[in-house]
DNA sequence: GCCATTAGACAGAATAACTGCCTATATCGG
DNA sequence: CCGATATAGGCAGTTATTCTGTCTAATGGC
């Protein structure tokens, strides 16, 4: 009995939500390996839900965790532990008493930009594999796929 | 100076790491969503990386985590809870003093099914919205990035 | 001025994975 | 048979990431 478990079911094997992870995973090791060779070694990829999301004006940590998609909570443990680092720093927002101002130092602004490099040259690399076509092809895939997941 | 920052670089915006992630987290927030509803709540996203490469004749602990890419002590964490749960049993290993042999019980091999399904099912509404020709595409050229990044 | 809303802080917990060290067993060369 | 080495897993402790719940303080409309 029970020996009728599907193996692997179709000629197919791995589903969609693996093969995004495992590419994810893949490319968020190398792009933050590459960083620490770059001189930030102390870059966690956690802290990306910042980086990629203040704005060069600085921003709230409200507003950061709406972007992210994440709670405040969340969002003030990163930003503590980027100001400790420091890659940001804090202080109070001239327009509302309540709220604080998050802004990139000067070492935030090249993490930012090195982070932004490497990425870029890694969808180039990326891009010489598929080819232009289909790489162009993936990211309009893509950005329908996460559209219609919202 | 320092006013030169790239806010959109290019017409593009987002790389692929971030859509892959952003996919990831979708579809496996559907997925465990409707494991939730369909009577298995106890059951969480890091449960799968058990539950994807168990052997149906069951398998040693550092074989999961060997597989899973993980080390065998957090291995080890994730079947002490599935076998808490009652996902799995726990037995000596017959031809190896040292090991033990992790099995599926019934309820395991039910949540085994149910997320398989519910996987192909998420992969077959994606296939819907994008086209059988371009779900296609994608999975190919899903399995050449994840070969290609290894 | 009062009060509902908002920004953030503080405390605690849950989840997920790690490193380091230890024991028991297995296996292989002599 | 024995000792060296490798392997399976256990135990203790730590780090990282994010959550809930509760609190204070400031804002802003009326």
């Amino acid at each position: 009995m029970t020996d009728n478990l599907p193996p692997p079911p179709s000629g197919d094997g791995q589903r969609l939500a693996q093969l995004f992870h495992l590419a994810y995973d893949r490319l968020r090791t190398r792009i933050y390996g590459q960083a620490r060779d770059a001189g930030f070694a102390d870059l966690r990829p956690a802290h990306s839900s910042l980086l990629r999301n203040i704005d060069p004006a600085g921003s709230r940590v409200v507003d950061l965790a709406e972007r992210a998609g994440m709670t405040k909570q969340s969002m003030a443990y990163l930003t503590d532990s980027l100001a400790k680092l420091g890659y940001v720093a804090v202080g109070p927002d001239p327009d509302d008493g309540r709220a604080k101002r998050i802004v990139l130092t000067e070492r935030g602004k090249a993490a930012v930009d090195t982070l932004a490099r490497l990425s870029r040259e890694a969808d180039a690399e990326l891009a010489i594999t598929l080819g232009e076509t289909e790489m162009m092809r993936l990211h309009t895939t893509m950005r329908q796929l996460v559209a219609v997941l919202d």
